[in-house]
Order: structure tokens, then C-alpha cells, then sequence
DNA sequence: CACCACTGTCGAAGCGCTTCAACTACGCTA
DNA sequence: TAGCGTAGTTGAAGCGCTTCGACAGTGGTG
């Protein structure tokens, strides 16, 4: 491997100069611009990443620490992986992956020097490695949104805003009693960092719209199905429109809508709040506002690129999600009750 | 952050007695060493991994290149990238993610020494990166087997020993008529390692059996289902036993098998071949060979790490499947034919 | 014409670690 | 008692880079 002496040479130039060439910290004459990179493409040179960093404090290298295990859905963590590696290059990094379960990681990777900056995936609603991150003082970026982000940036879905125009999209089109059917219920007690903005979201967009709403959580199986449904009509009984948040339950819920004889759109309009490119080839699908996981793992990777740049406040950031219409809502059937028709009692379970 | 001058201080040793408490390489007294190990925990030291790369020419991080797009199994990479980054951690080493589609990726960790060895997945028979790799000359390991690896480790499913423990255990249960459905037909065709050795393993075990074999590849739907159902039932009339080896087709497979009557195991006993921890909570599963993803990520590291400590030859691995009934294999009925109630014409496609 | 500001380049120091050669002290053996 | 091998420790060199201060040359200004 040549090193930049190597190359200064080559170039009958200082070692420095070709590192100002590199770095373009200093202005060089086109003329020996030109040599020196001529001198570097012809000797294929690389600058050595640890000397580097010795020198300048800078490894150009983020970590990013990922579950692995038992988690929601891995296609959601694909796309953020993918999205976060690729703009990282854009940036001239490299990534590190971590894992959740190594819980000295953090403190390894920094104090080791061994990163710039870190992207935290999957942060819960009290998770225990904010106050970690706070104390290491690195540019941090947490995608999920904490009780208390102690003065660290964070970016997610903006779930409040795509459950709001779910709402507004059906309310526009005439309904008057909207269901909301989201997470299982241990989800939501457990990392209920969006199931409270999701709440909250459609409490808002239903007393803004003034129409009625009622929300259940539903497990993803037929009964559980069923039962979210009985719900929520329970509550609003001339339900024409239902927001389902929940990816795993959505075919059971559709199933169940049919096998009541329940045709969608014309007895209940369906929309769908999810992944944006997780399940992007599967037919059937309903009426969506699509999360975008590409957006929020690049939106983390520039965060933290500009907390490690210049120094920006930190800053919560929530990326908005379209509407995608597949034809799953319409306006209500006149006369409303439509979709009320309900299974019979002995029939659930 | 504390410098390894500042531990030798708090210690009343020398920085080299440091350096050689941390790393083994040189007999230290007990008590030296206890004084110095204080010293580390007191000042919270941990070396700059920069530094100890440029002088030791060792990074202690391993490159994994990651394919991120349209990839056949999220499941199956997320189990693997887990084990390579869990595995790598216990041989001391960090993971280094790289993408499938920056094909730079490969010179430039090696070049710029960010990282001591590649373990590199979904090699394809002619995987253009073989190249790359074997001229950049560091510890590789390739999962998935290319037709010529270049002097490269390789570790991959045994697929072949799969497919023949499959046709093993339903001919050791009396079946003589078995059929195999398998890829869908572009996979095979493009990435084909595995498809070679799932075939050949079919033909050599069915062939050892003494037992009539049928292969037919098959799409993920109810019609690509149908199809290769009647495919491998036309070539073996009275089939009893059935492998498939596409997990995205199975649910298909049985569905077919439902709609027509056929009942699993007493008129067709059926054998998936899929990934060990991908669909474990789904209901509904039939017996299975399970691949195991871990283990081969898992056995990717111990790999690279041996090629870089020792230098052991390089060696193909490729790592056994095993069995998990399931209760969809039993004896074929008595009189044979069963099963071969066949689907009118009329009522395919 | 003297002075200044600016551009382009260089030499040297130093980042924090590893490792080699060298040295001391000690207990053996002959 | 001289000689020797071994265990334990150290100083110094050097890994390849960045960056600071210095300096020469150039052109513009008063």
C-alpha cells in the first residue's frame, strides 16, 4: 500500500500539500492539483482510515445500532439499515452496525474512538440507553421519539399526522363514525412511544372533523380480529370508516370484513397506515398512508452529519406520510347503517 | 479521554507495560499487572483504536457486505447479519456494514484499512465480487458457494444434504413416489448455486432411495401452485410425497392441496425446506428441514477469524439442516394411489 | 519605493499506540 | 564463584496522517 509520501514524492511535492489536495483545506495551485492527483491515481494510493483518524480525531465512521431480535418488523429495519448505509456514503461514512443486545456498545465504540456520530434505531418511550447516550456527549440521533431525548435529536414517523389524514381523508368523503384499530395491546404497553402519538392523533383529527371515533387495539388472528371490530362499532355504531394500524392484523381484519359480507368500499372504507416499501408487492392491499422508512433513516444520517458539522441545535423531527389511494374509501351509501351489519354474537370467538 | 501514557503514570509503569498487560504478548509479574489493571479501571481507559490500527496494522473489524434490495428473505439476512455481528463480537472484532450496491465498497475498506477481513453474502454462481475479492488477497469468506471460488472460504446451507434428508424420511416411511417443487424459475436461473445443489441432491437421493422422483420449479401463487403440483404429478402418477423448497410458495402448495381434498399427511405427506428461525411463529407449518441461518453466520466469523490468526487453508463448509416434524409426514395408505385424486383440467389455471 | 496582504508550499511536531532491542535482577548450574 | 538463561520491564522508534507556523513569491497600495 503507498503511502502519501509515496504520493509526494511521485508528485515531487510535500507530504502536506497532498493532504491540503485531499482535504481541500488549504488552496493548492491547479497545476499541482493536478499532479498530485494524477500521482494518486496512478499509484492507487488510500489514505490509511486509523492514521487518519489518529491525526485528525475524525474516523468518518457511524455507528448504528439495530434490534435484532424479536422485533416488530424486519423489513421496516431493512429499509432503515439500507437507507441509513446509503446516505451515510453520500456523507463519506461508513457504518458500524451494533446490536441492541451488547449493551456496552455505545460506550465501547466512542470511547474507543472508534465512531463519530451514532444512530440509535428502536428507541422506546423510556429507554434506558438516552440517559447512556447523553452522557457520551457524541452527536447522537435517536429514530423514535423518548418521554425526555435529553438534549439529543430524534426523528420518526410523524404517526400523530398520517392517522390525521387518514381521518380527514375519510371525514372529506362524507363518514361520520370512523374506527381506528391499531396496535396489539402489548405493544402499546410496552415501547408506547407511538401508540401514544397515534392516540392522541386521532382524538385530535376526529373532534377537528366532528365525527364519531372509537379506537381498539386488535391482535393479528381472526378472533382478535373480530373482536376489534365489535368494538369499535360498539362505540360508533353507524361505523362507515376504519383506520387500521397494524400491519400483521390487516388481512385478518379484511377477512373477517368479508366473511361478515362486509363489502369494502362500499359498506366501510378501509385505509391502512404502514410501511411504505415493506410490502409493497402483496395484492389486495388497502388504501394507505405510507410510512417512509427511506425518508427517516436518510433524514437521521444528515441530523447527525450536521450536529457533526457545524453546530446545530438539536432538533425532534417527525417525516410526514402520503396517502396512496387504492380505492378502498368512498362516500358513505346514503341512508348510513351501511357496514353495521354485524356478525352474530355466537359467531365470535 | 485518558491515553495509555496517563494509565502507565497512574500505574508507576511504563507505557510498553501497558500495552503488554492489554495484550498478552509478553510476561508481566502479578502484581504489575493488578497495578496496571486498577489504573485502566480507575481512569476508565480504553484504547484509540486508531492509534493501536496504525501501529499494528490490525483494525479488529470485520467488513459484512449486506444485500439490501429485492432480496429473496429479509428474515434469513437479518438472522444472519445478527449472528455475524453477535459472533464477530466474541472474537473481539466490530462489523463494518457494507451494501450491495456500492461495488467500491469491497477496495475501499481494504485499501484504506478500515478492515482486516470480508465475509461477503448471497454470492451468486458467477458472482462478479469473487474477482474483486481474491485479487484484494484478505481473509474472505463467501457465503454462498460461486462455481469457482478463487482460493476463497466458503460456508453456505447444505442444501443438498437437505433435500436428501427430506426424500430420506419419506421413503424410509414407504413412499415411492415423490416429488419436489422447487425455486420459482427466474430464481433459478439467476443466482443458481443452490438450485444445482438442491436438483443434483434430489436425483442422487431419490436415485439412492430406489423411488420415483418428479422436480417441477414453482411461482408463489394458488396458479403457480396448481401448475407445478400437476407438472411433478404427471411425471410421477402415484406421488405420495411431497418436498418443497420455496417458502414463499408453500402457503400456496397447501392451499391447493386443501382446495382439491387432499389431506396432509394421510393422502400426501409434505417436507418444507426453509430457513430455521425466519416463520417460526406461524401456525400452520409443516415438517421441515431447517436451514440454519445462525449457524452458517456464525460459522462465516469462526472462519475469517482462523484464515486471519492461523493460516489455515481455505475450505468450503456447508452446514447441515435438520429435521423438525411436524406431523405432515406419515406412511402412504395402503394400496397406493392415494393422493393422486387429481384437480379436473377444467378446474387449473 | 517601501510596505502589506495574500497565495501556495513546506518542514516538523504530534496524534496514541505497538514492538523491538536492550537492560536489570534473579536464581541456577557447573 | 563465574557464567548463563529467563522473567520482567523499559526507552525509543515508527506506523501514516493532519495541521500549525513559517516562508518565499507575487501583486497591489499609499
Amino acid at each position: 500500500m503507498p503511502t502519501i509520501n509515496d504520493v509526494a514524492e511521485a508528485a515531487g511535492v510535500s507530504a502536506s500539500t497532498v493532504s491540503y489536495v485531499l482535504s481541500g483545506k488549504r488552496s493548492i495551485s491547479a497545476a499541482t492539483r493536478a499532479r498530485v492527483e494524477r500521482a494518486i491515481e496512478q499509484l492507487g494510493y488510500r489514505p490509511h482510515a486509523g492514521a487518519r483518524a489518529l491525526a485528525s480525531s475524525r474516523t468518518n465512521v457511524l455507528a448504528l445500532m439495530v434490534p435484532l431480535r424479536q422485533s416488530a418488523d424486519v423489513n421496516v429495519i431493512m429499509d432503515f439499515v439500507g437507507a441509513v448505509a446509503t446516505r451515510a456514503r453520500r456523507h463519506d461514512h461508513d457504518v458500524l452496525l451494533l446490536t441492541q443486545d451488547e449493551t456496552t456498545g455505545l460506550e465501547r465504540v466512542t470511547g474507543g474512538s472508534l465512531v463519530d456520530a451514532l444512530i440509535v434505531m428502536d428507541i422506546e418511550l423510556d429507554d434506558p440507553r438516552v440517559d447512556v447516550l447523553a452522557r457520551l456527549g457524541r452527536p447522537t440521533v435517536l429514530i423514535g421519539v423518548p418521554r425526555d431525548p435529553r438534549g439529543l435529536s430524534c426523528v420518526d414517523f410523524d404517526f400523530g399526522g398520517a392517522v390525521g389524514t387518514a381521518v380527514e381523508h375519510l371525514a372529506a368523503l362524507g363518514h361520520r363514525g370512523i374506527g381506528f384499530v391499531g396496535s396489539s395491546p402489548d405493544a402499546v404497553a410496552r415501547r408506547a412511544g407511538y401508540a401514544v402519538r397515534v392516540r392522541d392523533g386521532f382524538r385530535a383529527a376526529v373532534a377537528a372533523a366532528g365525527v364519531a371515533g372509537a379506537m381498539s387495539p386488535v391482535e393479528a388472528s381472526l378472533p382478535g380480529a373480530r373482536a376489534a371490530l365489535a368494538a369499535v362499532r360498539a362505540e360508533v355504531p353507524d361505523l362507515t370508516g376504519l383506520v387500521v394500524h397494524n400491519e400483521g392484523a390487516l388481512p385478518s381484519v379484511l377477512a373477517v370484513l368479508a366473511e361478515e359480507g362486509t363489502r369494502v368500499p362500499q359498506d366501510v372504507s378501509v385505509v391502512s397506515i404502514e410501511a411504505a416499501d415493506a410490502s409493497q408487492h402483496l395484492p389486495g392491499r388497502p388504501t394507505s398512508i405510507d410510512l417512509p422508512s427511506l425518508e427517516v433513516g436518510t433524514a437521521a444520517v444528515d441530523m447527525v452529519m450536521a450536529r457533526l458539522e457545524g453546530s446545530v441545535a438539536p432538533e425532534t423531527r417527525l417525516v410526514p406520510a402520503t396517502l396512496t389511494d387504492r380505492g378502498t374509501t368512498a362516500p358513505p351509501r346514503r341512508g348510513g347503517r351501511a357496514g353495521t351489519r354485524r356478525v352474530s354474537p355466537s359467531r365470535r370467538r
